[in-house]
DNA sequence: CTTCATGCAAATAATTTGCAGTAAG
DNA sequence: CTTACTGCAAATTATTTGCATGAAG
């Protein structure tokens, strides 16, 4: 993914300058939170404000560019809308991995919703622990 | 469960007045908001402030007596701290649902991580949709 | 051109803190 | 008694809004 100005484009926004930082950013990253992403992208464009990216993040979450990952104990991340997946969710350092979703899994999901009558839209599977590298730094 | 004072005293937590409407508050609808909380609570303790909440909320999760459930698009709620559960959470009116995890289910995330170095502790799964009752108020 | 987006500053909402007064154990 | 907790008000932080200017299509 790089063209983001179609992206855009194709959701009824036009593509600015700030809206394309603000994407490649998310991208590069991966997941990034408000500040996150405000810090990255000043350096390239210092005068971008803050309330730019909170006018933006809402807007592209609503036409569904990007996607809101709420995480325990910390404030909300943002990702480029993808394939379902789950994420690893470090405690330690906060850093969020991508991990595919597992058809088992997702199976049971489907079925025990539909026992209930819930229209099921989204999955959200996020597992908590700590990652290998804040492991090997405690050890030492 | 009941018994909150013993609880709180079995977290190193004196049992006052206002951490057992808390909990009572939570414990009777299940997932709270700290407004949610502050709007019941102060029905039967006016005086009870929001600072206090707060306060407590924050120390009943670094207790382990209380978790902290984000929500995509929403205030984070708070349950009563116990077994591992899924929810199902209504994107029409917000409510939240407990509901059994699959033994399947955990044992791929246990796999999957392990595979990874990674130190598995919480899963947290939210299934997003439309609950029973907001398709039938749709639907007239 | 026309419409929509940006940046700033000001407004509002959310959360945290300090501290004097209370209550729990 | 002693220590921890509460409530209030003030401080901070987070988010939203209004509006004049500027850029996209």
């Amino acid at each position: 993914m790089t063209d983001y100005a179609t992206l855009l484009k194709e959701s009824d926004l036009k593509a600015t300058f700030q809206r394309m930082n603000i994407l490649s950013v998310i991208d590069e990253y991966g997941h990034m939170s408000v500040d996150d992403i405000y810090a990255e992208v000043i350096k390239v464009h210092p005068s971008l404000s803050l309330a730019t990216i909170y006018k933006n993040i809402i807007l592209m979450v609503e036409k569904g560019v990007v996607v809101e990952v709420p995480i325990v104990g910390r404030k909300s991340k943002y990702e480029l809308a993808k394939a379902d997946h789950m994420h690893l969710v470090c405690t330690e350092c906060g850093m969020v991995e991508d991990k595919q979703c597992v058809d088992e899994a997702d199976a049971v999901f489907e079925s025990l919703t539909q026992e209930e009558q819930f229209k099921l839209n989204k999955r959200q599977v996020n597992l908590y622990g700590i990652c290998a590298s804040c492991q090997t730094q405690k050890a030492s």
